[in-house]
DNA sequence: TTCATACTTCGATGCTAACCGAAGCATCGA
DNA sequence: TCGATGCTTCGGTTAGCATCGAAGTATGAA
């Protein structure tokens, strides 16, 4: 009837509870089946089978067929912003329905956010980087420099072979935990799967959370060392908790 | 059920259509009656008073009463960024169920985003000030340089007045037709109705489109010149206009 | 071949919510 | 005071959709 796009679609895909809890779900990065999926929105199978459909033609994830199982994703990146910035809206408004368990400190401090890392390590990860000006540009147009070309290299990670996927290489991705940017992208994925190959993180089994070991821990914080005064003066938003 | 924020309820109120009608109507800024909303989502009074209600305790939208009429507008800047998202998004992945007329040229071109300039000029101006080093920063935290808050306070903008109001000063918006962010936040603000005040540019009567007139095109672009080289390069991303 | 697992499709049910007609309330002008 | 306008509330209807039981298909294991 008007002009432009169409929300209604995505926003009802997303409005029911049974498949947001499985959107949510798989913002944890790791694929699914459609049991565990029916699972944790705590449906029958055939109406999760039925749910999964939907949103696969409404092109908000995949699926990749292994053996009799079949694996759900996140069709894309694009879609896990969009749920991680609803879900910063909704949590800034108080929209908590779910009461926070005992896991919610964990996930505060470190999470995956679909392929990368979020929380309180993840807004200290993009900070770091700013900061020494490993990375610069504003709003979405993020560009390593050259001293952070250097430095991930350094790292071992190959930036070449990013540079020739068709996803952009760093990107920014609203945190909803701490209501502030966090690096997302290929390196943004890069990263978070070379701090668990060399052992510093572990995911938990069952939560999004992320578990730092000690070293691990250690190594992190001083490879990406804050400054001692944040280069843009910012006044602190802290989330309404419910 | 699960951890988290609860995306489900602010899908829904946006996944109705008539309710998404409203909601993309008021991103064009105005306040708008009911009776005006209803007519936008092509239904009854009674029907879209039942709507604006959900949508009010929803938290997306409030009124204010005036004489025999109520206003509506969106509740926040948070709200607009959350729509303007999901057009983004929407349009890329081509759900265009209303078709697109011919204003649409003029609407890329240039047009309201909630309160501020979006489009091709919107990017535009945000590339300018950034290119000219009027403002830095990385993602959502942007700031302005001394060399930018000079230049805003020679054009008249009352800089401490808009550091008192409790939102950000600067802030980005990712442009649904260019894909790319432009200038939001106060400042934002501030900027168009400045342009609308100086009578560089009008609104278009029903739509979302500003139409710059020919002196206030030409102050424009001198005022915020594009660079020779765009400071990072950038792969080019463009919608799928079906 | 037979059984088990993983998932989809079909069909029926039941609930929710969008919708509108009619009536009620509030504000404004005369 | 009266009528007109703008909007809300109530009641009843209808339509869509989430849900699950039952049956069907595909893959793997024994």
């Amino acid at each position: 009837m008007k002009e432009g796009p169409d929300i209604a679609q995505i926003g009802s895909l997303i409005g029911d509870p049974a498949r947001a809890n499985m959107l949510t779900a798989l913002t944890g990065g790791k694929a699914l089946t459609a049991t565990e999926l029916a699972g944790t929105a705590g449906i029958t199978l055939q109406t999760a089978s039925s749910h999964l459909s939907k949103l696969e033609v409404g092109g908000l994830i995949t699926q990749r067929k292994q053996g009799r199982h079949r694996y759900f994703t996140l069709a894309d990146d694009d879609v896990g912003l969009i749920i991680e910035g609803l879900m910063g809206f909704a949590a800034y408004r108080g929209f908590t329905r779910h009461r926070t368990g005992p896991k919610d400190p964990a996930l505060r401090k470190a999470r995956v956010c679909y392929n990368h890392l979020a929380g309180d390590y993840g807004v200290r990860l993009l900070d770091s980087l700013v900061a020494e000006e490993a990375i610069a540009g504003v709003g979405d147009k993020l560009a390593l420099t050259q001293f952070g070309t250097s430095k991930m290299t350094a790292l071992g990670i190959d930036l070449p072979a990013l540079a020739k996927l068709r996803r952009p290489v760093c990107r920014t991705c609203l945190d909803w935990s701490e209501r502030r940017s966090h690096l997302s992208g290929s390196l943004g994925q890069a990263l978070l799967t070379l701090f668990l190959d060399k052992g510093w993180a572990k995911r938990e089994p069952d939560s999004r959370a992320i578990r730092f070991t000690g070293t691990g821990e250690k190594e992190f914080l001083k490879l990406f060392p804050l400054p001692a005064q944040s280069p843009i003066e910012r006044r602190h938003e802290h989330a309404v908790e419910a």
